[in-house]
DNA sequence: CTGAAAGCGCTAACAA
DNA sequence: TTGTTAGCGCTTTCAG
């Protein structure tokens, strides 16, 4: 247990006042380079490493970039996570995360156990935060940043997409292939995911190719089994469907096991488009159609935009819309 | 921005003095009840929560736990956070995450960012820390877990279990079920999946089945797209291999579907068994055999081991070891 | 450009 | 059981 070296030590190692120090450690150019030049020299020789408690009580702010995320299991948020840590990792901010398990409640607590860190900035997935959430940060007194999504009146800023025009367009590709019996399959059923059922829901229905009886769900969370699952429910009930738009790619990737065990043939009788472009639907035998979301993209743009605000720089538009693609591949072939 | 609300002002609205309230939040059987009544009250009634820094600086100790794992978007160690979380969201304690991406010297530079808070715990992944990152966790005055695996002589406390004899037991299944070529696809080829080849490689050996030219391996990091690529280079330069052991599952689906792509009938001319028995396994057509890691409870265990420690309460036996089982299915059902 | 004084909010140690 | 006195290590004024 090599006791913590302190300023102070460094400071008299180096002849000069603590507040020297502090400030040529953040600071560097507002100290005499040769002052500088001692200074660091006996931070390395005492091995000094600030204490970062010490620096949040005195300034009042710790430098903590707070990330709440409704999964820790979810490639969908863990890209995101990626790319926050790719942009962050050389500064000196820390992340800490913080998992809601897509309960409103845990957001507004784990919320709650953030801001009295008065982190530098905050980072949250998506726009259902309750309304005691949405105070919270928007009294937050740092840059936030909602994720994953766009919405119309961001707490602060945004980087994001329209789940609702995603879902929309990979419905058009859907028909565009010559599907006329589209179903739908969702599972949890969290905000976002309704989002998507009405963005399918209305592309449908101006194609004239909606029917409700298509559309089989469940509250239970997403997984490559319920995919399966799903599936075979709907097409034991509605066998003329002829291609489902599922709302991820692990429900997908279960529809095209069950399809093959039911014996229909992908794309030629059922179409299967999943979302999020996961690694693993290109890889897939037929290859799975899916929508492309920039999710990486996301993390990047969102420590971006928090760090321009904290530098002082410009931080750029305040909502950015990374638009998904549709990835087509063989699965919406098209019937045969 | 309403103004923090200090312990002093919550003394003062109770009457007490300030240490007085401290000691009702931290250990309230120390106080009168009818005292901890009005402090509770006052606490609730101004709104008042703990400074974490102010705390950390005057105890010298954060009431934080750090975690070191190699990647965020694995699920692998995804699922054992959420163990993790699942034991920890309703204690005092935070989590904090630090992703080493593989590379030991960043795990020897977020050892550094957590140690110099002075975490109440640290849980790192595996065994392989560079001497540096072991001596600093040798020294790192609070309860250290290593998690994933379990070797000789433990940093402090450790639970996991044995990757070369999973490996071993899951080649020990393909043999019994009648596979006599079985090969191996390896990606990434850190430590741990270096283990498991050796448990492969030591088994078949025993089994006189094994031959280095059946093992495809490659340093980028594992996919579903990527094994399939292995099992297409495997399967071309050597053609009789009849099995394969994958090194993780996304591996063992991607040898799937291209072994369909390649007309190979999954098990009867090819046999695929996967490792970590993810979500997915179970529902692929056919199912595919893998070995079942509990990683779940390995955080929920190094969770409690942490918290008995610095609860002062015996935290058990100081190796536990989580035995993986094979779990067969269809993928193995054996030659033709 | 550098320093002195004061204090961030909390708790350890001791005392009462 | 409760209170007093000192700080934890750093940074903010405000001077020099």
């Amino acid at each position: 247990m090599a006791k913590r070296v302190t300023l102070a030590e460094v400071a008299a190692q180096a002849g000069v006042s603590p507040i020297t120090v502090s400030r040529a450690l953040r600071r560097p150019d507002t100290v005499q380079p040769d002052t500088r030049a001692r200074i660091d020299a006996a931070v390395a020789a005492l091995g000094y490493v600030p204490d970062p408690a010490a620096r949040a009580l005195a300034t009042g702010r710790a430098d903590v970039i707070g990330v709440l995320i409704p999964s820790a299991t979810n490639a969908v948020f863990t890209d995101v996570l990626t790319g926050l840590y790719d942009e962050l990792s050389e500064t000196r901010f820390d992340l800490q995360y913080g998992i809601t398990r897509y309960e409103p409640a845990t957001e507004e607590k784990l919320l709650g156990v953030f801001l009295r860190q008065r982190p530098a900035g905050l980072i949250v997935a998506g726009i259902d935060q309750t309304p005691a959430a949405r105070r919270l940060l928007e009294r937050a007194d740092c840059p936030v940043v909602q994720v994953m999504e766009t919405g119309p009146d961001p707490v602060d800023m945004m980087v994001g997409f329209s789940h609702h025009d995603a879902a929309a367009a990979a419905t058009r590709h859907l028909i565009a292939q010559g599907y006329r019996n589209p179903g739908f399959l969702g599972a949890r059923m969290d905000p976002r995911t309704q989002r998507r059922f009405a963005g399918f829901r209305a592309e449908a229905e101006a194609g004239g190719v909606f029917d409700p009886e298509r559309c089989e769900t469940t509250p239970v969370p997403s997984s490559v089994g319920g995919g399966a699952a799903l599936l075979r429910a709907l097409m034991t009930r509605r066998p003329e469907t002829d291609a489902v738009f599922c709302n991820n790619d692990d429900l997908a990737m279960g529809a095209l096991f069950e399809a093959m065990r039911m014996g229909f043939p992908v794309p030629e009788r059922l179409g299967i488009c999943g979302f999020n472009d996961l690694e693993m639907m290109h890889a897939a035998e037929p290859a799975l159609t899916s929508v492309r979301t920039n999710r990486f993209e996301m993390g990047v743009r969102a420590a971006r935009m928090i760090r321009a605000r904290l530098d002082g720089r410009d931080p750029g538009p305040a909502l950015i819309d990374l638009k998904p693609q549709v990835q087509a591949r063989r699965s919406t072939g098209g019937p045969s």
